[in-house]
DNA sequence: AGCACGCCGACT
DNA sequence: GTCGGCGTGCTC
């Protein structure tokens, strides 16, 4: 053993080991600039760099950097950067026992780097254990998680938690699959229908990376059109990384990659996998055996060697965040990989949402858009039914139904099937006077009304069951919820036409696909199957619940959702109509009639950023129990321009309903408070909030200790 | 979160 | 003198 790597190193010859933590206070008092690694007795260290950093897999914020260990002898060679490994953590006793010290419990982390020395002055312990030889966590990765944590004020390990599937060692053993060779360059095909289609596909094909968000023309060539794009960006040699919003539109675009380029060519990393088989092909594409890689939201970590394109379908939908601390976005995920990578960017979709039209605005990417003549060719006829037209209607009335929507669906299901949109099931609408439209309100909090399972009527916020409503503007008894109405309606339509079969694809039960036969299709958003050669109508039943909430993305939810459902429709030279029962005053109707999810999105755009909403400027929200949210927002060091708004109280959660994150415990009493900052200060505002939390933390207002706070950028549903 | 260190009052 | 209270701060 060398004295150098000896507990005798720093001057502290002759001392036994259990008096060096007794000395540590003046050992930093005497500001040793760089300690050569020590450690305790006995260990053998590494000759070459023999200090390990490494990052500790604990999702707290306050350890929200790295500690280095030295590097024992043995575990020299496997100690490589980017592997797993073991380390004693904690400020447990320093007990000596065979020539080791001890303390702490054993935790997981991950090496990031291997040093000369450390820039920590007091004795290093060893790495108790390298878990294994794979370097799982390379540069990039670790690059873009640090990136992810500090864009949403969390810690490194908690990102790390996502982007980095769990060991299994069967797996790990397995060898990975010789990578082919780059595919030739595919032909534009359907992207020709497109300006710059074509132009997009030969600038990733020739390696370069190209940034584009494209308003996808409605019909099934889409997931074919991603095909060619991950074939363009894999014929220059680079890898592609496609992220999509739900298993079935994964199965469509593995199904045309597949015809496209083959078996072999791309990785499916989705939930549904086994952890084996899931991580097997986490590291096929890690080793570079597999270049191209689709999935869930999930797969927008996956470990793509030399990333030519990222690509994501329907940034709008919300199953595109993740659940999990500290729920990043797929789309703000691959901005940030784009952006690093120096790689191709193409977000997609049938609508568009306000974030991808502030992306065109502000040059980071190109619009890629059909022209109107395109557009007219390729979308079905749509017409509105509002409720004036309703009321006029007697007939409709009586029915309960618009004439014209009738008329549309009798036509419809001459030639073939015919889709209708109902809201989703316990989806509870805002209720409002049957007569003059007024919000029903709590007469105690002025929460919304709701109607339970039972059919009683209480109030969202308080609880409180209403008995006697009536309406304070007009008097009327009488409520309106066009959920109960739009379940109702569908089913009544399919007593009109008992020829028919009546299918129906929900949460439950979701269809993925059904025949060119008439038949009627009842479907909840995001549910709706394909029809085989388009449908020939589709009826969007739910225009007046989903304008009717109240969030900001309420327009561009309901727009996004009609749209997806009308794309599924014949167009209109081949006969596809579609009717929608809602005002076709509102704006998000226009944009439907017209076909323009763009405009809609760009007016939008120009609004919040008038009123000083989000994505223009950046919002986070603290939520928590109102002594600890004051306490946070008087402790934290706000950027100057953060303007804080509230704190106001929450809604108290009734109980026995799911309960999500960051949400109350049901019956208690929580505050939230947004923060805004003008653009270019987001990443200032999560600094500080970081800053904050961590602070907290570290003073043991941990959030179990019920005085914490949750922090959440971007928060969803804000006013 | 744990857990040791440290600086104050009652004890053999 | 010294044992032990919990308030503070650290974890390589």
């Amino acid at each position: 053993m060398s004295s150098e790597n000896g507990q005798a190193g720093g001057g502290a010859e002759g001392v036994p080991p259990e008096q060096l933590a007794l000395i540590r206070e003046s050992v930093r008092k005497a500001k040793t600039p760089r300690a050569k690694p020590r450690t305790w007795r006995g260990a053998a260290l590494a000759k070459e760099l023999p200090v390990a950093r490494v990052l500790v897999d604990k999702g707290v914020l306050h350890l929200d950097r790295y500690f280095d260990y030295a590097v024992p002898e043995e575990l020299d060679a496997e100690a490589q950067p980017g592997v797993r490994v073991r380390v004693r953590f904690g400020a447990g006793r320093h007990r000596v026992r065979e020539g080791r010290r001890e303390g702490g419990g054993l935790i997981d982390g991950f090496l990031v780097e291997r040093l000369a020395e450390s820039d920590y002055s007091g004795p290093l312990a060893a790495l108790a254990q390298v878990v294994s030889p794979e370097p799982v966590l390379s540069e990039e990765l670790l690059g873009l998680a640090r990136a992810v944590a500090d864009r949403y004020a969390g810690s490194l390990a908690d990102v790390l938690q996502l982007a980095v599937p769990p060991r299994n060692a069967r797996a790990e053993q397995r060898a990975s699959p010789e990578p082919l060779p780059p595919p030739p360059a595919p032909e534009a095909g359907s992207w020709q229908r497109y300006e710059r289609g074509a132009a997009f596909l030969e600038s990733l094909a020739s390696g370069g990376a190209p940034r584009a968000v494209w308003n996808a023309l409605p019909g099934p060539q889409w997931s074919e059109e991603l095909a060619r794009a991950v074939a363009a960006a894999l014929a220059s040699g680079r890898g592609a990384l496609v992220v999509l919003p739900d298993g079935r539109s994964v199965a469509r675009v593995d199904a045309a990659l597949t015809s496209l380029l083959g078996e072999g060519r791309h990785a499916v990393l989705t939930a549904d996998a086994g952890p084996e088989k899931r991580y097997a092909q986490w590291l096929a594409v890690r080793r570079g055996s597999v270049r191209a890689v689709i999935g869930t939201r999930a797969a927008m970590f996956a470990p793509v060697q030399d990333l030519g394109l990222v690509a994501l379908w329907d940034d709008g939908d919300d199953s595109h965040s993740e659940q999990h601390a500290p729920q990043p976005h797929a789309r703000e995920v691959l901005l940030l990989r784009a952006a690093q990578d120096k790689c191709g960017f193409l977000l997609g979709s049938w609508a568009c949402t306000v974030e991808a039209a502030q992306l065109v605005e502000s040059g980071w990417a190109r619009p890629l858009v059909a022209g109107r003549e395109q557009v007219r060719g390729a979308a079905p006829l749509v017409r509105t039914v509002g409720d004036g037209d309703l009321a006029r209607d007697e007939a409709a009335r009586a029915a309960r139904l618009p004439t014209l929507a009738w008329q549309a669906v009798r036509d419809g299901l001459r030639q073939g099937p015919v889709l209708v949109q109902v809201p989703r099931r316990g989806y509870v609408p805002r209720m409002a006077c049957a007569v003059c439209r007024a919000p029903a309100r709590c007469r105690h909090c002025s929460g919304p009304l709701e109607t339970r399972d039972g059919g009683a009527l209480c109030c969202g916020w308080c609880g409180r069951e209403e008995g006697g409503w009536h309406c304070p503007e007009c008097g009327s008894f009488r409520l309106r919820a066009s959920v109960v109405g739009a379940r109702r309606t569908a089913e009544e339509l399919g007593r009109a036409f008992p020829a028919v079969p009546v299918r129906t694809s929900g949460r439950e039960h979701v269809l993925d696909t059904v025949p060119g036969a008439p038949a009627l299709v009842v479907s909840t958003p995001g549910a709706e199957p394909v029809a085989e050669g388009g449908y020939a109508a589709a009826l969007l039943l739910d225009g007046w619940a989903m304008l009717g909430r109240p969030d900001l993305r309420a327009g561009e939810d309901a727009l996004r959702r009609w749209i997806a459902a009308a794309s599924l429709v014949r167009p209109q030279s081949a006969g596809g109509t579609v009717v929608v029962v809602a005002e076709p005053t509102l704006r998000p109707v226009q944009a439907l009639v017209r076909w323009d999810p763009v405009g809609h999105a760009v007016r939008e755009l120009a609004e919040r950023a008038e009123l000083g909403f989000p994505p223009v400027s950046r919002m986070a929200a603290v939520s928590g129990p109102g002594e600890a949210v004051a306490d946070f927002l008087r402790t934290a060091e706000l950027p100057p321009e953060a303007e804080v708004l509230g704190p106001v109280p929450l809604p108290v959660a009734a109980a026995g309903r799911p309960r999500r994150a960051g949400a109350p415990p049901p019956g208690e009493q929580w505050e939230r408070a947004l923060v805004r900052v003008p653009p270019g200060k987001g990443a200032a505002l999560a600094a500080a909030l970081k800053a904050a939390q961590a602070a907290r933390m570290a003073r043991g207002s941990g959030s179990g200790s019920g005085t914490g706070v949750w922090v959440r950028i971007d928060p969803a549903d804000i006013g």
